[in-house]
DNA sequence: CTGTTAGCGCTTTCAA
DNA sequence: TTGAAAGCGCTAACAG
């Protein structure tokens, strides 16, 4: 019996069941799960027997179980296209504070690095049974969607307003946004532009309002440089190269997100290039440390703070059932944030 | 009936169950569950009329249920302080990576913004029932760690080496680490050290380190700042400021992390300060920006992506029973990357 | 290659 | 305030 030296997972130790906490406490399972679920239905006298044998053998639920009776796994799946994209820092943080105060367990899960196809995607988040989605990435996949929608299960679209959203949605315009960085260096008298650009979805609806605007005006876009996602300050650098090898005579850079643009400026700062005078430079998601650079970069912020808190409010209204599917919507806007870089 | 009108949430919508598929495809059930988890043991016949069924009403599995009678829930959990918290990235994308190839399942948890304790922290990662663990944040509680060695559940320490360690482990050593930075530094000819550090556990070994270093070779550390976590570079900024406050005289600045280490050297410029000649600064981490920022960072690296390689690695050897607990122990160094800086 | 039976650990429902 | 019975959806173990 070979096999039988290797030691299956399924019997790695003993597990404490819910039976053995009631037997010690000489209460039935009921009682036991009372007490852990709804503690004011116990009596105090009997709720202390059962905690003291809880601690005394270590028991710790089975949140598979309970869920599969309770169609509750008060999990909530989160997904971000990575976690080295910080733009979505402080709204998984406000989000993973407030569903925890109602008892939700965050799932992070990270869709850039995955081979698998939206709909695999889907399923597989779908296949731990959460109460809630939130979404910081776009699904384009309509099929991968329309399964969400069959299931009505309540969703959050979070940083990107959509037209045909698949449940709440929390954020606000890319186009509005892309059309703002462009008026601002209008206003800013850049007209000669080479753009760097994050190669995703979103980031895209930023670059057509932006370069639209820009054509508009009458100003020109002598080139735009895609960078693969997830980006990073060297393509920043590269980018504004590959631009300058190109075309010597552009006045202004503008960015997808403010990683760019900080290996734009180091390039330019490289080069010699006064920054704003010769270049202008603008970015988007006012990171940490745009304030900090030298200059400091002017970007776009938008409150991901608050759109974390919305978010967990929306997913609980929508879990609870007090609203129905697609009632949820807001704006939170954004803003341009002008300093020494344009 | 008020209650009635509202939804609960277990109505959602109609559950489609294996059931249903092995109805549909006139199989019995545990026939529909090979095909989708030993695909090998059906006839492609049978196995086609079952797909065809899964596709027809979508029928995705419940992993809730079928971890509570296999035991193994195909999860695992990974801990970090936050998400915020860069160096931890690439390690994370290669984690996933591997697992995913497994069909294991990454679940992020950010523990630094928790208020409960790490025995709740814990007990909430047990009651998810993982088939494994990655710790990338230390466990200090003793109790919260022999909870999980009582269990047997396999985890891997990640990023630190550890005398006593719950399980598997990868990392370097960070007291190493920090004797290596100030060694740097001394062999530069640095002697006046002000110190910008993280208030955490890991970075306090480093600093115990470093600050030992010094003292040793007759340098003087006149003043060390604590920031809470997680930082930013604005505290680096601060930091530099009140340093030269009490002691206009230092020759360096050691951080415990880049980020910091932008904020001085932010701060320095802003300040006139010639960096390396004036004031010499060494950061930790070797992050994306490091060897962009003007002049390049000075830093130390360690190899995030085969920590998260060999983490994955180690799991899948514990969760598979080929290696017992404790036999697996890997130190993968660090190196100290000079640049403009120090 | 396919099916039958039993039961994972828990909570719902109903009854006392 | 407590308990008994039933069963959530799935897979292990065995039989054919």
């Amino acid at each position: 019996m070979l096999e039988s030296s290797l030691k299956p997972p399924a019997l790695r130790s003993a597990p404490v069941t819910l039976d053995d906490v009631a037997r010690l406490a000489q209460v039935s399972a009921i009682t036991v799960s009372r007490v852990i679920n709804r503690p004011g239905m116990v009596s105090e006298r009997t709720a202390k027997r059962v905690r003291k044998a809880i601690d005394k053998i270590g028991y710790v639920p089975n949140l598979a179980a309970g869920s599969l009776v309770s169609q509750r796994s008060r999990l909530v799946i989160v997904v971000m296209p990575s976690i080295a994209n910080h733009v979505f820092v402080e709204t998984i943080r406000h989000l993973s504070q407030a569903l925890a105060k109602e008892r939700y367990q965050l799932m992070l899960c990270q869709s850039g690095y995955s081979e698998q196809s939206e709909i695999e995607l889907v399923d597989t988040l779908l296949s731990r049974r959460p109460d809630g989605l939130v979404l910081t990435t776009a699904l384009s996949n309509e099929s991968a969607r329309q399964r969400l929608i069959n299931r009505d299960l309540p969703v959050v679209e979070a940083w990107e307003l959509k037209d045909q959203p698949i449940d709440a949605v929390v954020g606000f315009s890319h186009a509005a946004a892309g059309a703002a960085m462009a008026a601002h260096m209008l206003a800013k008298g850049y007209r000669r532009f080479g753009l760097v650009w994050s190669n995703d979805a979103r980031a895209a609806s930023r670059l057509h309002a932006c370069r639209a605007t820009l054509l508009a005006a009458g100003a020109t876009v002598l080139e735009t440089v895609l960078v693969e996602v997830p980006v990073s300050v060297g393509y920043g650098r590269s980018g504004l190269t590959q631009i300058l090898d190109h075309h010597s005579d552009i006045d202004a850079v503008i960015c997808s997100i403010d990683l760019l643009a900080q290996g734009v400026l180091a390039e330019a700062q490289a080069r010699g290039l006064r920054v704003p005078e010769q270049l202008g430079v603008m970015g988007f998601g006012d990171l940490d440390f745009a304030a900090h650079i030298q200059p400091p970069l002017t970007t776009v912020r938008a409150d991901g703070a608050r759109i974390g808190q919305l978010a967990a409010q929306f997913l609980l209204q929508r879990i609870e059932g007090r609203v129905g599917r697609g009632e949820l919507v807001e704006d939170v806007g954004f803003e341009i944030v002008e300093r020494g870089t344009a």
